[in-house]
DNA sequence: CTTGAAAAATTTAAGAA
DNA sequence: TTCTTAAATTTTTCAAG
């Protein structure tokens, strides 16, 4: 994947104020506004970009318990990872989901609306394959740094 | 804080599809243009939403390594703690970073262009409280769910 | 890529529910 | 208040160079 420094620079942008109007997202990379939305629309047809999201302040909407949990799976089959991933997609609370290599089989962070919820979601995931999940929950006392974008500069090459 | 449900569906529409127009978002929340307008500027004044971030398809951008670091520090003290924060807010390849409860004290997610700078990354994590640090790499294999925002419906009281 | 004109969206102001 | 309408401003979009 071959881009330019404006295309990068949009990209930049775009990933960190995602409601910017085209006009000035056009003056700050140098160019008019229709040469401006013609490279972003490519970058969205090619799926460089996008979606775009709001971040939520849960602190200041609503209370809620958000749970980092570590999954390992004694049953290392291919039926029982597609089920745990099938569950970690349905259940809505589960925002995010990775599987990993290490000492782990996954990563999920859950968010829930209190304890008694979570509980109720931890014994979901072990009803997968009983007996054969093993979960361990760390509740996030505080979120240090939110995710807020890829370090672009240190990941695209030259 | 207490929200209608006009006001909860802006949030929810706003949180999954942030560069939606007014117009558009009007229409589905059925409401005029300018009062529509007018409570999501409230929104964002109380800051219940905003920033707004374009995703980036990494996989499609550049190769790239995902690594999801545990973190368990062997001094428990507030400014061995402080230390750590910074160091994770200020490497940019750090992009989100959690205190926890339980087996850990942090749960960091990185992203590297290669193991090699992976590996440098790692190595300054522990140099921050020279063997009192204790980090285990998780490489990420597969985003089974990617972080799309939170499950509102869940989380808002009635 | 740029310009420039037409179409669409945003924003403001005035007044009604 | 919070809404709607409607006009003024700004942005987006598209055709032509």
């Amino acid at each position: 994947m071959h881009l330019d420094k404006i295309n990068r620079k949009i990209l930049s942008i775009l990933q960190q104020e995602a409601r910017i109007t085209n006009q000035q997202l056009a003056e700050r990379v140098g160019l008019s506004p229709s040469s401006c939305l013609n490279r972003v629309k490519k970058l969205e047809e090619q799926e460089l970009i996008g979606p775009y999201l709001g971040v939520l302040r849960m602190e200041k909407l609503c209370r809620s318990v958000t749970v980092i949990v570590t999954v390992s799976l004694k049953d290392q089959s291919t039926d029982s990872f597609r089920a745990f991933e099938k569950a970690a997609r349905d259940i809505p609370e589960v925002v995010e989901c990775y599987t990993v290599s290490g000492t782990f089989d996954f990563f999920m962070r859950i968010v829930a609306p209190d304890m008694l919820r979570y509980n109720q979601i931890n014994d979901q995931l072990l009803d997968i394959n009983p007996g054969m999940v093993n979960l361990s929950s760390h509740v996030v006392l505080n979120t240090d740094k939110p995710f807020r974008g890829y370090p672009l500069e240190q990941l695209l090459e030259d």
